[in-house]
DNA sequence: AAATTATGACTGCTTGACCAGTCATAATCA
DNA sequence: TGATTATGACTGGTCAAGCAGTCATAATTT
């Protein structure tokens, strides 16, 4: 019994959400679990995994999976992935480099 | 020296963006790297591989990270996650269970 | 200017993610 | 109907993800 990490629903909903769209596709794509891993280069078993939402997943591997069906992932209406990098990149070096905050107690929200 | 896993541009894009993402809302928080990873329950150190779109985290804490700045991850427009998440349900429910593939070789598209 | 805080980078250790493989069951095809 | 394929669930082994901690440097405050 190993006391396992919380997760705020917020985020568990949307991994659950995004393993969903991925099956979902793959049934669209007519692949089995064992086709679409191997596609991936990933184990049947993880696959499994992903599809469920784990929250234990490597990014990278469900996103593999996700582009390999089709899915888009942080793509916003129209604008293509790697303006959106550019744009974000924009907006960081417009800030501070480093956020200073006076030291004070955090007040945690939970 | 072991030879990593490949990944497909388009995810590893979308995890750098992501990355970049999360490390925009943080500063537009005005946390430290500390501070939210704090929040999180994550190490700076993870917090600093999710930033740089590191593929090998889970994306559980990627995707806590990112809610815990404000991120909308996959919302779209204005449906709220629950209701994607039943619409995602009902299209598997239509499909047939099981994709039943006549045997024959792959074409493995790389 | 000095003092404080943030960032980037790294280093062992421990734990669990991922894999290969198996089995039973369900679904689909001939 | 029987034969084939897909799915769900699990198991031991291995290797790396994540952590705690450190250090040097950069940025910010006073």
């Amino acid at each position: 019994m190993v006391k396992s990490r919380t997760y705020s629903t917020f985020a568990r909903e949307a991994a659950r959400l995004l393993g969903m769209e991925i099956k979902l596709a793959r049934k669209q794509c007519k692949w089995s679990e064992g086709e679409l891993a191997t596609r991936a280069g990933i184990s049947r078993y993880t696959l499994q995994k992903i599809e469920k939402g784990d929250m234990t997943c490597a990014i990278g591997l469900v996103f593999e999976a996700a582009s390999l069906v089709g899915i888009n992932l942080f793509e916003a209406e129209t604008s293509p992935l790697r303006r959106q990098i550019g744009a974000a990149d924009d907006k960081i070096s417009l800030l501070p480099k480093s956020t200073h905050n006076p030291k004070k107690a955090i007040d945690d929200d939970f």
